[in-house]
DNA sequence: CAATATGTTACCAAATTTGTGAACTTATTT
DNA sequence: AAATAAGTTCACAAATTTGGTAACATATTG
């Protein structure tokens, strides 16, 4: 993928001046985010999905549906705050301002 | 209440020196933190409770719940995406890394 | 390549959240 | 003080997430 670098930044780039693909960018983007985080974490203590599931008291397919960002569930915020306590961290929550949409007009 | 602040303060510090007291408090302060912040971001666009349920398709009540320290639920990351959204915040997830323990020993 | 470990998906049951109306309490306005 | 607005709580139904098993897919190891 090494190659495709710029290209790929660019594609993305001017995808989103597309005003639907933005909004559904920027629905799905901090889930992304969020899960791409659990998954390093884990991974950066040498966890499987499976030692996970130990750890919670569930099934590594519970864990793998979590860890999904195809998965069409929005998950409690219990649920991501104890994945992230049994890894040593806790969950912050913010609000972000949403930066104003400039004026076409 | 403004008498008793530091009479306050001092009393909170005095009871997270009990460890289950501290673990309790830990579990509950980022939910406590979260709702909050909600409440504060809907006052501040002048919002009642009953006003956000209109703008979210639902009712007054399951505001109140939503907002509610006393409620044992644990809400959808949705849930509160889209609350945030409707004021124009957008939610940010992290996680932090917990403070080692003092080692008693 | 074979064997094993890890991760994914589908399905159903169980648990929990959310929608809703109603009765109630508390705060604000007139 | 009365009237209205705002917020809370309860109960139940509806919707969604989570637990669990199994079969499959993909990666890693021997």
């Amino acid at each position: 993928m090494a190659d495709q670098r710029p290209t790929f930044k660019a594609f993305k780039k001017e995808a989103l001046r597309n005003p639907d693909v933005k909004a559904a960018y920027d629905e799905l983007a901090p889930a992304y985010a969020m899960k791409r985080d659990m998954i390093a974490m884990r991974k950066a203590k040498g966890f499987t999905q499976e030692d996970m599931a130990n750890l919670l008291g569930t099934r590594k397919s519970s864990i793998s549906r979590l860890e999904s960002v195809n998965s069409e569930n929005s998950p409690r915020l219990s649920t991501v705050e104890e994945y992230a306590r049994v890894l040593g961290y806790r969950l912050k929550i913010e609000f972000e301002k949403n930066k104003p949409s400039p004026k076409i007009n």
